[in-house]
DNA sequence: AGCACGCCGACT
DNA sequence: GTCGGCGTGCTC
């Protein structure tokens, strides 16, 4: 008879925690998918073996009486023992249940209809590519990664390369060392749909039946069946968005994430989890023993913290691939523009040089992370700004829209945009800000004899639309390209001349500690968009803070003296990577509700945190976003100097499991979600 | 969560 | 009587 921990499958927080159970199939191991007779319950419930217990002794008296046996070991389903140890690690980390960890690991839609596997993909051998010879840096890095694989030691690397240098060719190699040592491999990118030639380039080199492609359009089925494939080691190659750092990979040899410091790698939804951490701590197990690797061209300031420090073993990729030169640079000043009497959102050398380059048959793209036409509409006689009804916030104006529409672009409510104020009747009522769509109207002025699309969410709403789109710019239809950050990442043109970022300032105004590193990550992320061709390109950059750092050190494209500057920033005011951000958003249909919630958190806080680290936990607030679709929201944040993160954790769980008991009595009629380094703040 | 138990009012 | 409505409490 065995003794095994299971963590039973429901969402319920008061049965959050480990139940033992005896076992008398001794093929039991810890990661088993199990149904166990369960309180009252006359059906056995569905369970995950997380612990064997070897030492039975060791079950107190009490609860040997209690014990009951499983009922029923799912063959079908069974993860690894590090699976369910990652598991085990995520809960504690990220303050989730058992089982929202556990879920991470298993199949999607637990009780999904199972059809007869097929493989789709099946017959289709990719097509060798010819080989690329490496420049001496990529095949120094290859070589370091290699050394690391073969001495089957967990390692850890961020690649630094500027767009541009061919890091995929070094994750190709990196991966078939890997395979070679017998081992698995995931690579992780940001979005898939957005990173097609990664795939392509993957899919031609290890051919279609060695990788398992999991992006977001597959069914419950398909899902499940690549992650059969997977389990049963068919594959030995995962690629995917943040989710297929879960894959069920045996001897787990090497982890890819490639442009690491992108928003996607850090969940939207319970377990609010960061993938490079999950990654690492999976790589670390004693049955993986793997590596890490991280491609960028601009690290996020946390992790290239952590290379400076030694954590990561920094790789620089500083050339770019046939020794193309970097695009030049140029800054806008804005404020100078408006004194010389230009009310335009396109500065007179913008416009210039856009001539200048079309004229020598080079193609302009043009960012602006802002879509619709006005940002805001207010009425100049009482100061009213038009609001979305449900959230509160400011709604945008689309031009384009029905003969003009007012949108809220955080929950799509929409209305005809007024003639009139709706609070005082004047027709005093104007436009502020400006949107993609405006950039669009002020460019096909100045250029109306050019071709000129736009990309962003609204106009390519449209299944292929964008693909289209943006295959006419490859082909050269296209002279001028307007667009959100949507074709800022990854694409490459060979005939841009020029790229221009209209406003830097919209990321920059963003009231977030890291909005200096977003407004530095696009700037240079759109810039090497410029001059992938033989000749050289060329970058405005349009602002009304010309000296503020992020925008002077994207201009001369220097990293690390960007880096050396908001690292000071982060220590001086202890943000990340010197602390952990704990945020707490407290949720009701009542305003009251969210807030005595809020406020009931923050005083038991406060009696537990240790005098001197009182100071750490800011007092509840309405949240930026204070209200979604009626929702009310608080927030509450406590910031944990580098170190307490277990501390400080555990205070948290103990005042969730508190509140859980209570509950039991009188029920909650406020929702509180707790976000460990949440990437914004809203 | 999910289920059984039990306490109460209404009705073939 | 006894059916069934839902509030209460428990889970190895």
């Amino acid at each position: 008879m065995k003794y095994v921990n299971v963590v039973i499958d429901n969402k319920s927080n008061s049965t959050d925690s480990m139940f033992t159970y005896a076992c008398s199939d001794d093929s039991v191991t810890a990661g088993s998918k199990v149904l166990v007779p369960f309180a009252r319950s006359k059906n056995p419930r569905e369970g995950y073996v997380v612990s064997l217990i070897d030492d039975e002794t060791q079950i107190g008296e009490e609860l040997r009486k209690k014990l009951k046996e499983v009922a029923v070991i799912d063959e079908e389903i069974s993860l690894t023992e590090e699976m369910v140890r990652t598991a085990v690690w995520m809960k504690g980390r990220y303050l989730c249940r058992y089982i929202d960890a556990i879920r991470c690991f298993t199949p999607a839609g637990t009780a999904a209809k199972r059809r007869q596997e097929q493989n789709s993909l099946e017959g289709n051998e990719g097509e060798a590519e010819a080989v690329e010879k490496l420049t001496d840096e990529q095949e120094r890095a290859v070589d370091e990664i290699r050394t690391a694989l073969r001495k089957g030691e967990h390692d850890r690397f961020l690649i630094h390369g500027v767009t541009g240098s061919g890091k995929t060719e070094v994750y190709i190699r990196a991966a078939k060392e890997a395979l070679a040592e017998g081992r698995g491999v995931i690579v992780l990118v940001p979005e898939i749909s957005l990173t097609g030639q990664i795939i392509e380039r993957f899919l031609a080199n290890f051919g279609e039946n060695s990788v398992a492609v999991l992006h977001s359009r597959l069914s419950a089925s398909e899902r499940y069946d690549q992650w059969k494939r997977i389990r049963e080691g068919r594959v030995r190659i995962v690629i995917g968005a943040r989710s297929a750092a879960f894959a069920p990979v045996e001897k787990l040899g090497l982890v890819v994430i490639d442009e690491e410091h992108e928003s996607t790698y850090k969940s939207d939804f319970t377990p609010k989890y960061d993938t490079t951490e999950v990654a690492l701590k999976r790589l670390q197990d004693q049955d993986n023993r793997g590596v890490l690797v991280l491609g960028s061209a601009t690290p996020s300031v946390v992790t290239y913290n952590r290379a400076m420090e030694g954590i990561y073993r920094l790789i620089r990729l500083t050339k770019r691939y046939n020794e193309r030169p970097l695009p030049r640079t140029e800054v806008v000043d804005m404020r100078q523009e408006l004194k010389e009497g230009n009310r335009s959102v396109i500065s007179r050398r913008l416009a210039e040089e856009m001539r200048r380059q079309l004229d020598a048959g080079q193609q302009v793209m043009l960012f602006l992370n802002r879509r619709g036409y006005s940002t805001f509409v207010s009425c100049r006689e009482c100061g009213n700004v038009i609001k979305c009804p449900t959230c509160g916030l400011s709604l945008v104006y689309h031009k384009g829209k029905g003969g003009g529409r007012m949108v809220c672009h955080y929950c799509g409510h929409e209305e005809k945009a007024p003639t009139a104020c709706p609070e005082c009747g004047s027709t005093f009522v104007r436009y502020f800000g400006s949107g993609t769509e405006k950039i669009e109207e002020t460019v096909r002025k100045l250029f109306p004899d050019r071709s000129i699309e736009r990309v962003d969410l609204d106009s390519v709403k449209k299944k292929g639309e964008l693909t289209r789109k943006l295959k006419a710019f490859e082909k050269g239809r296209i002279d001028i390209l307007i667009g959100t950050q949507l074709i800022a990442k990854g694409l490459d043109f060979k005939n841009v001349g020029l790229v221009g970022i209209v406003s830097a300032d919209v990321s920059l105004n963003i009231p977030d500690f890291r909005s200096p590193e977003r407004a530095f990550q696009l700037i240079t992320q759109a810039a090497g968009r410029a001059g992938r061709g033989d000749r050289e390109g060329h970058v405005i950059i349009q602002t009304y803070s010309p000296e503020h750092y992020a925008v002077v050190m994207a201009a001369s494209q220097n990293y690390e003296q960007f880096y050396m500057a908001e690292d000071k920033f982060r220590s001086y005011m202890t943000y990340p990577p010197y602390s952990d951000i704990f945020q707490i958003v407290f949720t009701s249909g009542r305003a009251a509700s969210a807030a005595a919630g809020a406020e009931k958190w923050y005083r038991r806080l406060l009696e537990i945190m240790p005098a001197e680290e009182r100071k750490n936990v800011f007092e509840p607030q309405q949240a930026y976003m204070s209200r979604i679709r009626d929702v009310y929201r608080y927030s509450m944040i406590i910031k944990c100097p580098k170190g307490n993160r277990q501390k400080y954790a555990a205070l948290v769980q103990k005042i969730r499991d508190e509140e859980t008991a209570e509950a039991r009595k009188k029920k909650q009629d406020y929702i509180a979600v707790v976000d460990i380094n949440p990437y914004s703040f809203t």
